[in-house]
DNA sequence: TTGAAAGCGCTAACAT
DNA sequence: ATGTTAGCGCTTTCAA
């Protein structure tokens, strides 16, 4: 491999000149510049990332912290993790930061302490922290980090780091208002797994204090029915709370995985959305759409969070910007699927 | 940050005895490795990333590359984009790769020469590439590289690399004879959408090769259906093939995402199964079972293969093992959703 | 506008 | 069993 001294013999520059038209930190005549990328091209001239990590102290790497844990016993994902979601947001992070300059570190270790040999093996410049918990163990650990992190969440305490997630909390409020506008006083909501609850998950915590906060300002009764996405969990869970007397009119669902199996059960009790029960969904578009109805939806933009946490991280790094914690507003897309309850 | 000579002084010995403590590349007398391990724990020191790659050639770090591919104008993943399978053989890679000592960094560029930069600036000591294609791009760079490369796949000409993947085409066949054996002449591969034909990857190619080489020695008709996973696409192209005289009276569901929605089009049709049609679904046990009907499966095992491609990438890199390609035999798991054909 | 030279922190010969 | 030392390839001060 062609190292900076046999582009600097090729052109008949010294090392550091080349250093410099590569960094652009120095200005060049115009001369010297030619000469010296065609040394580049012609030799095929690619810095070698440890050396010029170790000189200037910066990896470009960023470490993105996904925790992936399995099932126990198996080789599977446990049910709580939602890909679609989770790559979603992968699918944000990743192009921005090659955009921004940076190789993105992917570590999936469920030991909260996994961070420390990132930042203090100066293997990378920042990291990013998803699938955050109201009580991360992680936070106190990326706290102490000699490097910026950005929690893609909201914890209940951020330690001072900065955060950015969508604002689950005023998309629980959009939701009941828009219910409770239409007239409906008993709401569900739909959740992910009791794991997830278990865990203690920020998103699920933010969207019920929503939930519950307009639900109790609007005189609303709300229940709230954590589900695996199985079909015979999800039938069970809500039988328990469809069958009394003042049944739920409305439901919430906010768990993607689950989401065909909500409207079967609803199907076979021939309940129809939305002269029976009105469903809003928390999902993609194309998922809304793609149901046996199309479902009224709140959508996540996973995207562009995943890529301001990126371009947050970006910040910090050139001493810019403070901590400050970043939540993107929720909006509804009608699509037919609520209306009044019934009579 | 302390280095290996604050460690080295702490201790009282040199910093390549410190070095040697730490790779265990040779001896070393009790009363030194205790002093030395003391000092590293007391100044928590840990070794520089960059300047052990720039030192020792090796950068400990495996690059995994996964195109994210957008829908063009919006930022969400193509729909031919699985990502629940793609999440399952990551979690078997990363994990794995820890194991083994290595990082992962994750490449998502869509970029055929993407793999150029990690090898030619020493980012990464190997690659594994995900999402291959028959004819695939990226082979070409690949066989270029110093640096080992791994397939997650099987494209028509390996180029040397070594690849490893489930054997669609073993799936194929097994479907086929499976359902031949029960008496049906006629089956549909209800596939994934049509840009996954067109874009020729290599896991439907296989599967399709499989299917029509058992069903044309059995004397079966097979037809093809790739679909979108939307539930008015697999209506649509469902019912091009099943509303003749001598429809399919077997499907075998290759596709993830439309599994609900195909389960759905049958139940508006009032079909059950397996007395009016039989079904067979590709897709993990969670999925199979947890639909409208327990499904028989033919089942992926992405976590297992994603490790291969971790262990194959470890041997080639300590100059054990050739090349190689290594196919995982596929197993039909029978939930009784087949049966014989319908009089 | 350019060059020379001193490290960055580690590994691995080469000594002893 | 341990120490000495010469790089690995780059960035960046200091000089000119």
């Amino acid at each position: 491999m062609a190292t900076i001294d046999d582009v600097a013999r090729h052109a008949g520059v010294a090392a550091s000149t080349v250093s410099y038209v590569l960094s652009g930190k120095r200005s060049i005549s115009a001369a010297t510049r030619t000469r010296v990328e065609a040394a580049i091209s012609e030799l095929g001239y690619h810095p070698h990332a440890g050396a010029r990590a170790l000189a200037s102290a910066r990896t470009q790497v960023m470490a993105l912290m996904v925790p992936l844990p399995l099932t126990p016993g198996t080789s599977m994902l446990r049910p709580e993790v939602d890909v679609n979601v989770l790559m979603q947001f992968v699918a944000g992070i990743a192009p921005r930061a090659r955009v921004q300059g940076y190789d993105v570190l992917l570590v999936t270790d469920d030991d909260p302490a996994a961070g420390q040999r990132l930042w203090a093996g100066s293997t990378a410049d920042a990291i990013i922290a998803m699938s955050v918990q109201t009580d991360d163990p992680r936070i106190d650990h990326l706290a102490r980090a000699k490097v910026p992190a950005i929690l893609i969440g909201l914890p209940a305490d951020p330690h001072g780091l900065s955060c950015v997630d969508f604002d689950f909390e005023d998309a629980g409020r959009l939701a009941v208002r828009h219910l409770a506008g239409r007239g409906h006083r008993r709401i569900a909501l739909v959740g992910p797994p009791p794991t997830t609850f278990e865990r203690r998950m920020s998103f699920v915590e933010r969207m019920v204090r929503g939930l519950a906060q307009t639900a109790s300002a609007c005189d609303v009764r709300l229940d709230v029915i954590p589900t695996a996405a199985r079909r015979d969990a999800v039938a069970a869970s809500m039988s328990e709370v469809l069958d009394v007397a003042d049944r739920p009119t409305a439901l919430v669902v906010h768990h993607e995985a689950a989401l065909p199996s909500v409207l079967d059960v609803l199907r076979d009790r021939n309940w129809r959305i939305p002269e029976d029960i009105s469903v809003i969904a928390v999902a993609p578009p194309s998922i809304a759409e793609q149901q046996a109805a199309p479902l009224s939806s709140i959508e996540v933009p996973a995207h562009a969070i995943g890529a301001t946490a990126v371009d947050m991280a970006v910040a910090a790094l050139s001493g810019a910007g403070v901590p400050e914690t970043r939540l993107v507003r929720a909006g509804l897309t009608d699509r037919a699927s609520t209306a009044a309850p019934p009579a």
